[in-house]
DNA sequence: GAGCGTTGTAACCTTTTTGTTACCATCATC
DNA sequence: GATGATGGTAACAAAAAGGTTACAACGCTC
């Protein structure tokens, strides 16, 4: 079986049009013309790809897309948008995993996308970018990119944000932190932790606006 | 399989008509009316030349053509244009474009032009020549270009730029750069792959105005 | 084997990172 | 709202990492 494909688009001809030629890819389909029901379906369909139209009346697919991001759900994304409007925006959403293609797009570039996003979750590829909201870390560049801004890591702090978004939504204690990143965890007394985490906090979140990382009193951290 | 080839161009029946004749000539082709998505496309796909028309909206195809070059893509590029003015023709070649052909013009010469590059691209043994930024890496001659300039290196130290551009942007630790430059990380120990970056650092960028390589604290070196 | 360029090593210096501490802010509980 | 516990913050110092230079060893060529 080729794949999935969950398809939420408002004007129907179009829905149809890609379901058409999604199906005579060999690809499975599901259209919806509106975001209502698709949080459903998507927790009881193994869905492989959504694709959103960022022009919906009413929710911004884009909207949704980060609400069920934040939910925990890590699934590839291409957008479909009208031409040129957001164009800045565009150059955000291309990075990682996700893609990007404006309307009017011709059917033979959106089966390319389709089949790159793919190869992209499936093979070796996921191994070397993690994503979360709208963080991306890179494992062989050694990079990490909030929203459009590049910013830079210690090693330390890399580490330990690499060990965050392998369990994001799971609160890690600081001797399992102590034991992972810092690799002995008798050594280390006191605020290590505490502190190496703040001074990542103040990295990625500098005006504390967004709340990456949420302190779990008691316990440890977690990155939500 | 005789070619993959890229054609960039706006004008929709203009593309499907040049599609249309090099698939009666047995190419396979991608077709773009934009340069949106192209560098994606030929980051995934096996394309063996590129087709730009330089009148694009927007961006100037040949300013794309240089900055997919600044990455390292080294792809025979045939030029597409209204303009037949000297100047422009110029520009095109100067850029590191491989051919020019003038708009109206018939598809039996296209045709001529793409055989002859495409030849002249597998003939002549791409794979010896390495691009990145400005830097060229002559794997043949031996010999480096940095801008206009020839720099001569040390075999030790164009192993080590070698293994660099095969990896650019991607950061190498130094273990890793003993076992491929040195061939032994066990012998050498200390400063050894420090002293060696900062030699070849000194020779390809003698003003450090330019930053070809990043010291990534902690993990290694990369090229960017 | 003299002269030359190349390259590994060591000594020394500079910069960055990071653990610790002391002190302050916040939270939960009574 | 007082109290104790827990977390945040800023400052400092130690340590770690990398840059720089000098030099000796090595391997060329003549």
């Amino acid at each position: 079986m080729k794949g999935l494909i969950l398809i939420v688009e408002d004007e129907e001809d179009i829905l149809e049009l890609i379901e058409y030629h999604l199906a005579k890819e060999g690809f499975e389909t599901l259209g919806f013309l509106h975001t209502k029901n698709v949080e459903q379906a998507l927790k009881e369909e193994p869905v492989d790809l959504l694709i959103m139209d960022r022009n919906l009346p009413g929710v911004e697919g884009s909207e949704f897309v980060t609400a069920i991001r934040d939910k925990g759900c890590d699934l590839p994304v291409i957008y479909l948008s009208a031409k040129n409007r957001d164009s800045d925006i565009e150059e955000g959403f291309e990075r990682g995993g996700d893609d990007y293609i404006t309307k009017p797009f011709n059917m033979k570039e959106l089966l390319l996308r389709i089949k790159a996003v793919l190869r992209r979750a499936r093979g070796g590829g996921t191994d070397d970018v993690l994503r979360h909201r709208d963080i991306t870390l890179n494992l062989h560049a050694h990079t990490l990119h909030v929203g459009e801004q590049e910013v830079e890591l210690t090693k330390l702090e890399f580490d330990l944000l690499h060990t965050l978004m392998n369990n994001h939504n799971v609160v890690l204690d600081r001797d399992y932190l102590l034991e992972r990143v810092w690799g002995n965890h008798e050594v280390y007394q006191g605020r290590t932790v505490n502190v190496a985490i703040n001074r990542l906090k103040e990295k990625i979140d500098p005006d504390k606006s967004k709340v990456y990382i949420k302190t779990v009193r008691g316990i440890g951290y977690t990155l939500c």
